[in-house]
DNA sequence: TATGAATGAGGGTTCATTCAT
DNA sequence: TATGAATGAACCCTCATTCAT
């Protein structure tokens, strides 16, 4: 083997390496900051939490703020880009596409529970400073709403909604529920089942509670 | 003029001031805690904020722990007590009440915004430690649950509701709906108008968005 | 009964209601610096103890240290006069002086336990301070130290210490013999018999502790 | 030179730092509660007296009171332990096991001066506490009491003192002159020669001060 | 005569941050 | 790549003190 090969390995343990502590150390904030915020989350316990040293944090990081960004960041990645996405290539109903929403938000919430979790929390302890932290989370809330009012107008336009039905404040009534049902879930722990929960939720959304003569469509499809 | 009635003249005048200077000190927590979050708010801010030291603040609660237990009791005798009782008076059908209810909590947003507010995000921010004040707000919330599901299980057994429908669930629907919309309606602050906000929640919750064959009950009251 | 013998009469009850106020607060602060020291005694737990306010030891002391001060005035006069007066009445040997001192200060010890331990904890606590009180206790030391090395040389004089005993150290050495006697009782409670430490002290010091060939005197006295 | 070698140097020279900080820190701690007892030394004298800052003293100690435990546990190895190992080597009488005690404090005294008295002054300032360094200075007076015991107890078995000697409050007489004397020694600073002092105290114990006929012992020896 | 409200200086403690290694 | 030692600003809290009543 030659010494550059040897080199090139050894660069390549280095970079596993450095993403694993990466990920480790995000990984512990995002729960903590779930668990009890970010504020209360101080840097010691999220060493602790990811089996390194305070100064791992600052060697990766640079700062508490950066690392919080870095995590908005990535969640923005992960969970919103692949949202936006997804909704865009579904070629549905404005009703259909809302619920895909919460279906797909939901799934989120048990393959990766805190990423999104985080990203409501942050939302709301946040509110009214001026942290960079606080502009990213509130531009990500933008872009969701916009994707979500488009959607209802599109709902309009297709007579699938009501023409009164206020777009921007439906759009934040569907955030509000979602975000109300993932900090009720969070809130609730063990004591509900999600999934009942989710559909519900959508059902509710879509249909509303009170009892209504079936139309056609519940009858051809056996909707509830 | 008599010594005793001096004397209590003179004590009721420290009393107005002990009031005074309680409310001031709650006030300005409140505020701030709505604001930034209870971690991020600190005693010299709240202090300041009424016009105070720090010294008073520990005069009147002893410590911050307790001063936001104080919060906590005002808020569920003011809010939750009231809206109990309030419910409790109503001679209506399960629907009206879930709308009732919405329509009392937006009230008391706009009379005492932060209360309310105050609440929801303390049972948001404090999740999972063993304070006392996390006790607290989880005793508050499940008062209030309890409230709703009796709600939600009343319409189910006049047919109001389908039989069907999950109540324990949806009175974590119905909480879920109603903190997302106090905090989505924080969240964008003056980007929204309130009122709309909190009738298409509610209208949503009752009917849905989908547009449906208008039932002969529809037709007749003209609801929407 | 005439008006000036009612104000008179009311006067004197003041002037008892004063008096009794003054010697609780004093009692209570003599209690807790004897107990847990003179710096971790606050303001509070002296005014609680005595059924009072803070307020009140301001109106009569107008300061923690002037309370204590006054303490150590009232120590120096009702110990250390009464004591140096009653050593300049006796007419024994020097040796009986020394044993009346014990006598003393232990009868004291019982019949008001603190105002003693109060004068010895202050000689600690408070070394190498320029506090006023300090000065005061090393002032009150100094006279009992005198007292005692003049009790000392009239011994030597008459032959009966040893002449090469140094009277200053020991004037010191029955000083620390007592201190530390009150101190060992005080913290050993009720684990040890108070009558018998103290006998056994100035016995020791008397005549030591090692078994001797008796003399003649303790011969025809049978002491020890 | 291997990196196994630089690391294990470099790891050598931080366990220096390491203990080179915490033996200043307790050297700073221990000379400020000699000088004016636990409560009235605050960590920034503590920090400043050791040249470092009160970050330090959290880092190495966790509070003051654990810093408190951590001299405690010192003190009681480098002193208690020690004097009691000497003590168990003497082969002598028991009168010189007690003359042994005092020679040993008494050259802690000189050699390492402020670790006794603060023992000594902790035992005072902490009376009647539940705190856990209270509780460990007084299982560290038992100790040396136990101790103490045991000599007088051997003593009065060889007849070397009388059996009339109360065993218990006689250990209480030997530590009440220690304590007190270094009390004094310590109240009185360079007013007072300490070595003169010393002798004097336990000789007093062992002959008393009385002048006696000289037996035939101190005739041979040429004791006093 | 004495209190209750309030202060402010300073106490112990926490925590993000720095830096030599 | 990562740590351990140390800092300093700011935190919650204590306590002697003031003052109107």
């Amino acid at each position: 083997m030659s010494i550059t090969t040897r080199r090139a390995r050894s660069e390549n343990k280095k970079t596993l390496l450095r993403e694993e502590s990466v990920r480790r150390l995000t990984a512990s904030a995002v729960r903590l900051i779930v668990e009890k915020g970010y504020h209360a989350s101080t840097l010691q316990e999220i060493a602790d939490g990811a089996g390194l040293t305070k100064g791992a944090i600052f060697f990766y990081f640079d700062s508490k703020e950066n690392l919080l960004l870095n995590i908005l960041d990535r969640a923005e990645m992960e969970i919103v880009d692949t949202l936006i996405e997804h909704l865009d290539t579904l070629q549905t109903t404005a009703a259909e596409k809302i619920a895909a929403f919460f279906r797909f938000t939901s799934q989120q919430g048990i393959s990766r529970p805190y990423e999104l979790l985080c990203l409501i929390k942050m939302s709301i302890e946040g509110r009214n400073s001026t942290e960079l932290a606080d502009k990213r989370v509130y531009q990500i809330y933008e872009r969701i709403r916009g994707k979500l009012e488009e959607i209802v107008r599109e709902g309009k336009s297709t007579g699938e909604f009501a023409p009164s039905l206020p777009s921007s404040e439906f759009a934040s009534v569907i955030i509000a529920m979602h975000d109300g049902m993932m900090l009720e879930w969070h809130r609730r722990g063990k004591d509900i089942d999600g999934k009942i929960l989710v559909r519900t939720v959508w059902k509710t959304i879509l249909n509303g509670v009170v009892v209504k003569q079936p139309t056609e469509d519940d009858r051809a499809t056996g909707r509830n």
